[in-house]
DNA sequence: ATTATTTCCGTTACCGTGCACGGAATTCAA
DNA sequence: TTGAATTCCGTGCACGGTAACGGAAATAAT
């Protein structure tokens, strides 16, 4: 498959009877040359099939490639927690080949903190940027500035409808919606089901759980038109609320078995269901954290639909590596991930 | 976290008072070097933090770091494609950084075909080899030589019971088995289950399915130890013995309504289950070939267990880029992977 | 025709390591 | 005390590419 291929920029430059100088010029086409060299160039290069030793170009370039990663805190236990881990994996794998990474963190609440580390980041001049879009308007003030300094970037989790980013990692969200009514009802029919929600402040600017929301819900409205939807609201940072929330629907509606959430946090209802055990029922929510696969070891979470942040970084990571090192644009632009299904059965090896 | 190093060895050498040459001497330990000097270089080394600088030192030694991977011929179709693909892409992803990977192929019912693509491998002289080990014999007479050259080799899909491989990367089988099981019952009690199987020829020594099946049974007789366990016997290469065997059985028990196959051949059993539809019918295999998954697609198969072939294989080579380039020992030694669930509703993403 | 500009190109000094070669310093034999 | 044999170590080139520097050739201006 691949050659042993020797051909080094000096043996174009013999070919062509010209000089090595020449010939890096127009490898990296900066000018100085007659149309007439360059064609030549051009010409042995194709023969020859000559192609750059990373090495000497990386040495000679005397850099290291720069990626920096730009997403928001990883707090305990919290869905970025993975993706950070994913952070430490790339690393790990890549800084074998003198790639280095960066990772800069923001408070997903606070857009301050995110105009910080965007500049933190630009200060640490990046050959590449990997982030996830929270905040639309900065966001696209990010990227502005990115452009304009010639830094590609790529996305993970969601992405904004702009253009000029180089690829896009992420879940498709609304089959995510319809996968999990489908593992929610497991192909049964349902009578009734609860879509717990999270109250949350209008900072966020993109959220996956709203086009999940939607494919649940055409799925349900497809094969169980008769079923019912119930929504319950709570609060994130307040277990009294949570459990008082809960306490209430299900003394209104003790029939109901089906239970489900779109975001990473079905964790949250952990305490409560355990308290209320009921063999029948069957839970269904968002994201490998731990404490979800926790929930699911001892059955208290039916299935998880995971999809693997540390996967899309480490893609986003290459891809950028690539490009920087090679120029080499992505095949594809936008990578929709697969969604993992997970049970009690095979939750050890996630 | 990275930190923007660029201690070179000739800093170390002028710390110390000695040339680049003596440095290098005992950062290879080859010897040449008084005791005094060498205890000098490696205090020097510790504090300073050095670390080579990897595009020089793969520039000066002139290689590219080139891994071989021996498994079986990727027959169209075939899980063993799987793997190739995922060759290419690992190939894809690592020659950016001056990895070559050669692709060695042999038929895996043929030991000679093994043998020969064993010697021309060797006299590739790989830095690393990636292998699937399907005859016994043969893979140790293979694995002494390596060790005898000094050469790392990685085990993907299953391993023997040696204990000189860098690292294994491979599903867990009898415990897919029991995810199979689970999957196959959705958790309902069962009267009968059929498992197809294929009446094979003796030549392959490691065969995935007895460990798989020997999951099933278990959880079976964990948790339905009344369920009938049916098997059927049929020829890979014959369509008809496969469905005058299938037609026989089902004539005596038409009731039978889970069907079970635990090599990667469900998508055999397409033609006769689509001649013979049955829309209460549950059907579970192994591994996302193309015809399993549009069997999937179809309705025809409920759920396939997938493992990540090219995955395995790119973590390999990963590894074995890792240590050849860095000398880097792996952390673990048996990296057992996620079984993948896959259904309707999540098999366009695979 | 001479000078001033461009345009084009060759030369050269690196980048950080690996390694061969030969010489200095040390030890051994006489 | 010399010469020979070791042990140790410094020098210098190679690896393939980058980019600054300056000069030759071609073109333009005077």
């Amino acid at each position: 498959m691949a050659a042993t291929e020797k051909i080094t920029i000096m043996d174009i430059a013999r070919r062509t009877g010209l000089s090595k100088g020449t010939v890096d010029r127009v490898l990296h086409n900066r000018g100085e040359v007659s149309k007439k060299s360059y064609a030549k160039v051009m010409e042995a290069i194709q023969e020859l099939g000559y192609e750059p030793n990373v090495f000497a170009s990386l040495l000679a370039k005397g850099g290291k490639v720069l990626v920096a990663v730009l997403i928001p805190e990883s707090e305990h236990g919290s869905f970025w927690e993975l993706a950070a881990s994913g952070i430490a994996q790339a690393a790990e794998s890549v800084t074998a080949v003198g790639i280095d990474i960066v990772h800069f963190e923001y408070d997903q609440y606070d857009i301050e903190s995110f105009r910080k580390a965007s500049a933190r980041m630009l200060d640490a001049h990046p050959s590449g940027v990997v982030m996830a879009p929270m905040f639309q308007g900065e966001t696209e003030v990010l990227t502005e500035a990115l452009q304009e300094q010639g830094i590609p970037y790529c996305f993970i989790d969601s992405k904004p409808d702009t253009n000029g980013y180089l690829s896009y990692f992420g879940m498709p969200l609304y089959k995510s919606g319809y996968l999990c009514a489908d593992q929610l009802t497991g192909g049964h029919d349902v009578s009734a089901v609860l879509i717990v929600r999270i109250r949350r402040d209008r900072f966020r600017q993109s959220d996956p759980t709203v086009n999940r929301r939607a494919g649940f819900l055409d799925y349900m409205m497809e094969n169980y038109p008769d079923c019912r939807i119930d929504n319950v609201f709570i609060q994130p940072n307040d277990p009294d609320d949570i459990d008082s929330a809960l306490s209430a629907y299900f003394r209104l509606h003790p029939d109901v078995r089906h239970v489900v959430m779109f975001n990473s946090r079905i964790h949250l209802l952990v305490p409560y269901l355990e308290r209320h055990p009921d063999p029948e029922r069957r839970v269904v929510g968002f994201d490998n954290l731990k404490a979800n696969m926790d929930a699911l070891r001892s059955g208290t979470v039916s299935v998880l639909i995971g999809q693997r942040p540390d996967e899309q970084v480490r893609l986003a990571i290459e891809t950028l590596a690539e490009y920087a090192i090679r120029g080499k644009q992505p095949q594809k632009k936008d990578h929709f991930m697969h969604m993992d299904i997970l049970t009690p059965f095979n939750v050890e090896d996630y």
